[in-house]
DNA sequence: TGCTTGACAGATCTGCTACAGTTGTAAACT
DNA sequence: AGTTTACAACTGTAGCAGATCTGTCAAGCA
């Protein structure tokens, strides 16, 4: 029970988070952000609004918590792109950043979030207010990266997740031609340094 | 005289636009854009109001310009730190890069841009509706570049100032540790394409 | 001809008021 | 634990009058 108990709480604990997230996305899908009470998310999560607040801080955290959560979703697809190309870095960074944009292109909740100018909406989260986000994203990535390619250095991976999540969100904010024309650059320009950092250089 | 008459419409052209934009820029020192009438520019211009929207059509194109002409100073500087190292096209990232970054952190202006977040103001301009400045800023590099290393194809040239562009700007919206230190980065990051771009392979 | 001036409709912004709603927190309740 | 209820402070809304601004005229002046 005692060791039962533990991962009890932070199941709930996730679930919470979950369905109040979900209820937010579901909302979102109607109306912006800046016109959606608190109160709101609560009912329909079916939670109080204070339950809410007690998980989320503020209005604000819960927005953050709510770009990071579907962030992952991409997240997830662009990780499940780089494991399929372990052996071809090259490869791993072009499928990961085209899967990443595609998905992006093809999302309404993206789309309503990049003509959601003013204030109070969303958009801040990943242009000028971004470094959540940003960190968020390329420490996960980095992980990624790290268990998949376990003799480049921490340098290495650090410094080509960042510019990986810098290049994405500069590609969704402004997009290039397509998609795959988008990944493909990145990936050319990307390509010696790749064969450099994580090539088999550990002899 | 004949052959002097268009070289002096021009001047007069270029001139009227740039005390419209000075214009512009002393009044943007004390108040947001968003605050700023065309009127008032144009007084300040010691022009009419009629003659600023016969040059620039409409307050959007306007904002525009002015964005792109106050990128133009930096992207001077960039250009000058990059002629400095023809010699070796990754330092000349490097110092183009810290250049730009270094001047665009002291500017008190791109402060003021970047805390503008309400609908109006001039930030959307470099961030979801940046294709013009991004198209701009990219083919003068380009140019710079194209004219530094002329054994370097267009492709690689393109490519490389996107890229560039598109990390100068989110570095200045979301920035690193230092200038210095996400030049020196960035610059590490697109040494290997560099050196297999720019390099002697003109053999 | 090129620039300025004056005028214009339509839209937008201001100031103001009052009122409803929301945020964030703290209590008491189940 | 989670739910209710209550509360002060802040923020948004609605109405409305008036000013201001945008964008585009035609007329006037060098």
């Amino acid at each position: 029970m005692t060791t039962a108990a533990k991962p009890y709480r932070v199941a709930a604990r996730e679930l919470l988070r979950d369905t109040l997230l979900d209820a937010a996305r579901e909302l979102l899908g109607d109306r912006p952000w800046a016109q959606i009470s608190m109160a709101e998310v609560a009912r329909a999560a079916g939670v109080s609004r204070q339950t809410l607040y007690k998980e989320f801080g503020s209005r604000d955290e819960f927005a953050q918590a709510f770009v990071i959560r579907e962030g992952a979703r991409f997240l997830d697809a662009v990780e499940r792109a780089i494991e399929l190309h372990l052996d071809d870095p090259c490869a791993a960074v072009a499928a990961g950043l085209e899967v990443f944009l595609s998905a992006a292109a093809e999302d309404p909740l993206v789309a309503l979030l990049l003509d959601d100018d003013g204030t109070g909406g969303m958009l801040p989260l990943i242009t000028t207010q971004s470094r959540p986000v940003l960190v968020w994203a390329s420490a996960r990535l980095g992980e990624a990266m790290r268990s998949g390619w376990p003799h480049a250095s921490d340098e290495d991976v650090e410094l080509l997740a960042d510019t990986f999540v810098r290049l994405a969100i500069s590609y969704v904010t402004m997009p290039r031609d397509s998609p795959a024309a988008a990944a493909a650059a990145a990936a050319e320009l990307l390509a010696p340094y790749l064969e450099r950092a994580m090539g088999q250089s550990g002899t």
